[in-house]
RNA sequence: GCGCCCGUAGCUCAGAUGGAUAGAGCGCCGGGCUUCGAACCCGUAGGUCGCAGGUUCGAAUCCUGCCGGGCGCGCCA
């Protein structure tokens, strides 16, 4: 199979490059004797925040000086005089600070950059650092006893992007819901149901102590009656009925509401599947073989506390019955068994609490608690009109994911959900999501892409054939708006990879929103001056200025993409 | 009480592996369209990075203690 080579584009070929320049220069001068020959140290090289400081910064000559013996800018002088092999790369290199060397690279070669943008195209930003390997992203997985709420919606966002994002980093991703669904919870699904159709002739008919208050429930008793004479049944099966009824029903919604947000998932995994297999049983039988569970007071506990779990735990309590952990670490279990090579849970924070314990069970049946990467995602509430829009599970009134998506739409409800790091709380505001203007960060980036096809429509009217090349006429690329604009577009394949390591997707929602404002920007310095307008009478300029929109285009649409929310031409 | 997370501008939040003068959006005030989309841009103001120590050439970032907030600590699911 022959295709490009890739993961080493942008910033990072260029970070590579510079590295091996470096450690070169430095292992020359430990031969020649002008610095004393030591390990190799661990040195960074960095994009400094201020565009004064270079195009690169080392500390190199910092990290070298206690080893050295030596003041730092005296190294980082010997260093720079004994520079080789740079001269089609670097322009310029200077000491700065307390001994920091700055870079000044060729033009030419960022400008090589922006064509490998308008040639790679789609696969801008693609990465090889996943190498093939599989991994399993279990997201979502809500009870099928309601519809799905924000928290999922978060959790759904979050998942799905990472999951694009791994994928583009050469992953072999598996998406997963697992279903919640042995436990009393669908069983209380099936007397609410049966019960609020037995109050539709009784109105006294009493309900579930604990049962699901929703409007849903009144729904589903309609639906399943209308399709069934419940009256047939005796009590227990009509509840019975009316439980697996509704898991069925409510799956179906949940997964609707899911494909109208953008996603599905490659595997729809039943808790109550791990009992009918066995599983549950074989994995209690195969820890109690390895000693690591233990019988009191009539029931079977496992010892996560010699894993770092702040107790033992019950799997099976006295009563016969497993605890919810028991399928958990079962379940668990079968993943590492479907042989992958890392997982990644995605839960809702209130369940914090049960991640030392699930991995303190990992380690206990020998796996390395990193398999495991579970992220929390911190609650969502909801502002209207300056006032928290108040929800409660307990009594089903609370907004639902469906509900705000038909209000809003996708696009603005997947950004949002992105634009905060999963571990702190997100406060949605309606007002503001529902704005069409750049109070609104998706109408901001979106509105930079349709502005950049409107270029593209209004070049073409006068016309100019785009060559979508910028190898012949990008040195008439003058400006620092211009400059700016190519280095940040480097960063998007690191920031990807960085994404597809930390899983921290809201870095994406930032960094498009940096670039359409640099965009922005660019593009009005074209409303004062004229000469400096993308689409000018200067036929090479223009093309050069063409291929610059063009890229950025790519690289927002391609982010865009990857956040699940479309980059429209017109808006 | 124990464990995890958090504390950065008036508000909401970014600040990858420790780096140079800590950033953005909103809000306030003031500006910019007869010509590429004003769903945009420009400018002013705003900070003991919770507090106190420590490590280091260098700390918002790492360590310790304290203060303040959130969540979790069932033979519940």
């Amino acid at each position: 199979m022959l295709h490009r080579a890739k993961g080493n584009q942008g910033i990072y070929r260029m970070k590579k490059e510079l590295e091996q320049i470096l450690n070169q220069t430095i292992q020359h001068c430990f031969q020649e004797g002008v610095l004393k020959a030591v390990d190799p140290p661990e040195y960074i090289i960095e994009v400094p925040n201020n565009p004064e400081h270079g195009h690169f910064a080392t500390n190199l000559p910092m990290v070298l000086a206690s080893s050295q013996k030596r003041n730092p800018r005296d190294i980082a002088q010997t260093i720079m005089d004994h520079l080789e092999n740079h001269d089609t790369f670097i322009e310029r290199a200077e000491i700065a600070g307390p001994g920091f060397i700055n870079f000044m690279l060729k033009k030419e070669k960022w400008f090589s950059l922006l064509d490998a943008i308008i040639t790679d195209r789609d696969e801008y930003g693609r990465n090889t650092s996943g190498d093939g390997k599989n991994i399993l992203v279990e997201f979502v997985s809500a009870n099928p006893t309601g519809p799905l709420h924000l928290g999922h919606g978060r959790g759904a966002a979050l998942g799905d992007t990472l999951c694009r994002v791994l994928s583009f980093c050469g992953y072999d991703v598996v998406r997963e819901f697992y279903i919640n669904d042995a436990g009393q919870q669908v069983r209380l699904l099936g007397e609410s149901i049966y019960s609020r159709w037995r109050q539709m002739s009784d109105p006294d008919y009493p309900f579930p102590e604990k049962g699901y208050h929703g409007a849903y429930i009144l729904d589903l008793a309609e639906e399943i009656s209308a399709e069934k004479d419940l009256s047939t049944f005796g009590v227990e099966d009509a509840v019975i009925f009316c439980a697996e009824q509704g898991r069925e029903r409510m799956l179906r919604e949940i997964r609707k509401d899911l494909v109208q947000f953008g996603m599905d998932f490659d595997v729809w995994y039943s808790e109550t599947s791990l009992f009918e297999k066995g599983l549950v049983e074989e994995a209690l039988r195969d820890m109690k073989d390895k000693g690591k569970l233990y019988e009191k007071d009539g029931a079977s506990w496992i010892q996560t506390s010699s894993f770092g779990d702040d107790k033992d735990r019950v799997i099976r309590k006295n009563d016969g019955q497993y605890t919810y952990f028991a399928s958990d670490i079962s379940y668990h279990l079968d993943k590492w068994k479907r042989g992958f090579s890392q997982a990644v849970n995605i839960w809702g924070a209130d369940h914090h609490g049960y991640v030392q314990r699930v991995k303190a069970a990992l380690k206990a049946n020998g796996i390395d608690e990193d398999w495991l990467s579970v992220l929390l995602v911190q609650l969502v509430k909801l502002w209207e009109g300056g006032q928290e829009v108040k929800m409660s599970k307990r009594a089903g009134q609370y907004v639902t994911l469906k509900e705000l998506v038909e209000e809003v739409g996708v696009d603005a409800v997947r950004f949002v959900f992105l634009t905060k790091n999963h571990d702190s709380p997100l406060d949605v505001d309606m007002d503001l999501i529902k704005r069409h203007d750049s109070d609104n960060p998706v109408y901001y980036v979106q509105y930079a892409h349709a502005r950049i096809c409107s270029i593209f429509r209004k070049a073409e009217s006068e016309g100019i054939i785009y060559s979508r090349s910028a190898t012949k006429t990008a040195d008439r690329l003058v400006l620092e708006e211009e400059m700016r604009l190519i280095r940040f577009m480097a960063e998007f394949p690191s920031l990807i990879r960085d994404i597809g390591k930390t899983f921290e997707a809201h870095r994406l929602t930032y960094y498009l929103g940096e670039l359409a404002g640099l965009f922005h920007k660019y593009f009005n310095i074209g409303n004062q001056i004229p000469e400096n307008r993308i689409v000018t009478g200067d036929e090479p300029l223009t093309q050069a200025r063409l291929a610059l929109v063009d890229a950025i285009r790519i690289v927002i649409s391609n982010g865009l993409r990857l956040l699940g929310v479309h980059a429209p031409e017109r808006m």
